[in-house]
DNA sequence: GGAATAATTATTGATTATTAATAATCTGCG
DNA sequence: CGCAGATTATTAATAATCAATAATTATTCC
């Protein structure tokens, strides 16, 4: 009887906006860029109905900005604004690992994550792609395993906003190396339970991954822009 | 400032999203009730589509819940839901707390919020609701403060959820006098800007808030409503 | 020529009517 | 009593239309 139902009906708006988030995290979509509706359901075969909703939700993700009467442009994030949001980022990855450090049943997880963790110290400034790939796919796993279901979508959402800025912060190898570095040492210090180092580790890279990516856009003063 | 433009203009779905809401909060609608479009539309008087656009928004702030060809009810939350909201609420205020009393400009808001403090020390135990009202007013005046614009909306949206439940922890005159002195306590770590301190005070307090307003829902064993 | 002002255009906001799809409820039959 | 099937209530989506607004372009007057 508690068994909330079919939740695989996926309506239209959220097929859509998912594609749409792709689109701009990726850099398909610069800063920038309108979205325009009658454009958008031409393309998609949709009536605006739809693409209105699909809009709403990435405003609500921060992807979009919306402005009323004048539409939806994908949200230019200045330099100041990523600081902020990877200073909650840092404080929200850190209760992230603290809190599976700290969960009885973590084994599980450890071990799903083990192997790609190995493999980063393989890639770690060699292939840059790819090691983007394993980091951004470990983080993911992290994420969803968490039982909290505010957090998790909370977490998700803000991940998928910084997403668009990692690939900047793992340009270098150096960077690479060390959280390669970083990565093992939480799943270490997560294996052993130990809830405080974990969640200073977490909280550490992600600072580190912060200033990273906030070192190539220092010189464009205004507007940061995400492109490849 | 960095003023954004006009921000002057309130579009229908806002104005209905923020009744709505308001309503929820109060348990005007108890959790479980239906929000019913056409309903709401002839209420209003206005065509589906504001009405769409609000309850959307509703979900995002979890107030209520859609299911696709279902429609949107009032959010009943579980014991174990409450529960991890607070979680994640104690870690969250901390870190306002935190950065509050970090802020070099922080004598301005300290100023704002000393005489209701001050007044919540003389209702405690004496006036339950003007003591609800005021620690409700102290908590946005605070939330609102924050310069991180990701911290603020969210933490707003959060407390809009919790404050459903912070009534009944304040039910107990007792809660009320440890609430006062520990608010009390955080303004005064705030004003000599003592950021670790303040952390500490504020999310111990929210995790006593959150023991006390679960007491009363753990014998419900299933759902919890959050009645007046 | 240049600045203020007025018309135009592009686009979203909102309404209305209609059809399709779906979940829940009711009904009758065995 | 239980279940198959019809019914109903409600949302999902489409389409056409008008209003409101912001941005752009044209026009006028100095």
């Amino acid at each position: 009887m508690s068994s909330p139902a079919s939740e695989l009906t996926q309506t239209l708006p959220e097929k859509i906006t998912a594609t749409l988030a792709e689109r701009i995290v990726d850099g398909s979509y610069p800063p920038g860029s309108r979205l325009i509706e009658a454009t958008l359901s031409q393309e998609f075969g949709l009536s605006h109905g739809p693409i209105r909703d699909a809009l709403r939700s990435l405003q609500h993700a921060g992807l979009v900005t919306i402005l009323p009467y004048r539409g939806a442009v994908v949200t230019d994030v200045t330099v100041r604004e990523i600081r902020e949001l990877y200073q909650v980022r840092a404080a929200l990855v850190g209760l992230r690992a603290r809190w599976i450090a700290e969960d009885p049943q973590r084994a599980e997880l450890v071990a799903k994550v083990k192997a790609p963790i190995a493999r980063m110290q393989q890639l770690a400034g060699k292939d840059r792609a790819e090691y983007t790939r394993m980091a951004l796919m470990v983080n993911r796993t992290l994420t969803e395993s968490l039982s909290n279901n505010w957090l998790r979508s909370t977490l998700a959402s803000l991940m998928l906003q910084t997403s668009r800025y990692t690939r900047l912060a793992l340009a270098s190898a150096a960077h690479q190396k060390y959280s390669a570095r970083q990565w093992q040492a939480l799943l270490d210090a997560i294996e052993s339970g130990d809830g405080e180092r974990a969640e200073k580790i977490a909280a550490t890279l992600s600072q580190a991954t912060r200033d990273e990516a906030t070192k190539f856009l220092e010189n464009k003063p205004e507007r940061g822009a995400a492109r490849a």
